[in-house]
DNA sequence: AAACTTTATCGTAATATTGCAATATAGAAT
DNA sequence: ATTCTATATTGCAATATTACGATAAAGTTT
């Protein structure tokens, strides 16, 4: 994509964009769907719900632990990943602060 | 990127996850901050404070405003770009209840 | 230990994203 | 009307992402 120029942006720019990044493939929000709707969080159970193979949504999770919005333990031979409230409460202040500072801009002001 | 399988999700998962994907590059959580700070959002500010192109800002904006993450709107030959708070509070509300839902999984049940 | 299960990694093809120079478009100002 | 100013579009090169078959790795079971 051309010269990445992350760069010239702040650390905190280029963590949040990663972690938007990290949700912005479906596959991923069905993961993350799917973990919230089941109690067991086994990666085989994933590969059978979603229309994709199994080395495509081992490597889904693996985008996912690399920003921290899932984590893992071994269980046996099985992993079990779980959503990390952490971070997925870094995401929400970040947009919470954003709304609030957003409501600035006043009907008929411009937009 | 192989073939794209976004049929086989559901509506609601491929627009959070375009919503995401927008927010997902450094450039453009760059503009947004912009659009908070400032009480003028030109787009010509906007170039003049990042360290990219004015072709490559355009496409930034064009992506947020695809998603009606910002809206635009024309103020003689510049352009008013602001910050839209309806789809801004659709991302909150997703963030959120994943969050409320995500407190199921108790510490020491496995992760 | 051999066979089986489960998940991760490698290699690679198809596609998408990013960035910018060049150019187009459209309103403003002279 | 011509020039100027601000933004959008086009075309293209560089890079990143996505998907999956093949295979590896690591635990389980027999």
């Amino acid at each position: 994509m051309g010269i990445s120029k992350s760069d010239f942006f702040t650390e905190e720019q280029n963590e949040i964009s990663n972690l938007m990044k990290a949700l912005g493939h479906p596959a991923r929000i069905a993961i993350i769907e799917f973990l919230l709707k089941k109690e067991s969080c086994i990666c085989g159970d994933i590969v059978s719900e979603l229309p994709l193979s199994q080395p495509t949504i081992s490597q889904h999770l693996k985008e996912l632990k690399n920003v921290n919005i899932i984590k893992g333990s071994v269980e046996g031979n099985t992993i079990c990943y779980c959503l990390n409230l952490e971070t997925l409460e870094k995401i929400q202040n970040y947009i919470q602060l954003t709304i609030s500072g957003a409501t600035k801009c006043k009907p008929g002001e411009c937009c």
